[in-house]
DNA sequence: CTGCGTGCAAAGTATTTGCAAACCG
DNA sequence: CGGTTTGCAAATACTTTGCACGCAG
């Protein structure tokens, strides 16, 4: 019984439909790789997603993992983030490429929640006004205990 | 004549003092980074600040570099990121440690302005009630251009 | 069939570690 | 003087690249 996004849940087929229309092929290694970034829903670094690949049964390297993510990145179906100690993690982006969106990340379980709204709405004229500076662009992370892991005070593990 | 933080400009004092509480020992390579950190507003990576403190006498090796940065980033001194490619950068963190701020990064220049508040004031409350998630922290990079590279249209190099 | 995607091996680059010598306090 | 800091060399970890072969469309 597969964890899923409480809807019917064809995100895992969208996304496969968003990488045909980017002109990918749909191989198996990048089927895998959708796959397991759906199922379990945290950042993955390369390493643990070719381990997540391993037990789907595809053997795929880490290069050929690190191209199908920098492909899948490039069509705006993956997301890319460094985690503390700088090493690279993916996770798949379920909101259309052009709407802004933050991730929140549970510290207990590790799974990715997409936030759809922005928190810094009038921030940019606050900042103009104040302080002369034009902002463009942001980054945010936002942490803390997601729903499960908070409610049901123990570990949501994947 | 070097560009300073509009006040009469004790940061660099204040971060030696600060280091000298922490119990680090003040040697040259220290207070070379740490002077070189203050002049150049920018988040420096490891190999940008060995360039710079060569031009300032001090002929440190990387791995100098890299130890004086973790002790001063355990002392709060300094603050870490990475950049788009995964390089780790450090910036002089002038607000006192427990104080809750934001960076502004110049898209043209590079400089680095302290944010002094937080603009994500009622999240936690809002994430919780709307969705069950229990907000412990974020982390938030602000990116545009600074007053001088936007109001002279120039570019303020440094 | 045609060319993108893959596998493997090897190269790079950034960062860390070990140990003896140098230095701060 | 005692323990922290440094220098150098080498190791480690992650990511990228080159090239021949295989598979999707």
């Amino acid at each position: 019984m597969k964890a899923c996004c409480s809807s019917g849940c064809g995100h895992e087929d969208q996304a496969l439909e968003r990488a045909k229309a980017s002109g990918l092929r749909l191989t198996s290694g990048l089927r895998a790789v959708i796959s397991a970034l759906h199922d379990d829903k945290r950042q993955l670094s390369a390493l643990e997603l070719q381990t997540s690949l391993r037990a789907q049964g595809c053997g795929s390297g880490l290069p050929t993992i690190y191209r199908i993510c920098d492909n899948l990145a490039s069509a705006h179906i993956l997301g890319r983030s460094f985690d503390a100690d700088g090493t690279m993690r993916y996770y798949l982006c379920l909101c259309a490429p052009d709407t802004h969106h933050h991730h929140f990340v549970c510290r207990a379980c590790g799974q990715v929640s997409e936030v759809d709204f922005c928190p810094l709405e009038g921030l940019a004229e606050k900042l103009r006004q104040e302080r002369g500076l034009l902002l463009e662009g942001h980054h945010l992370e936002l942490y803390g205990l997601c729903a499960r892991c908070h409610q049901g005070k123990g570990t949501n593990s994947p």
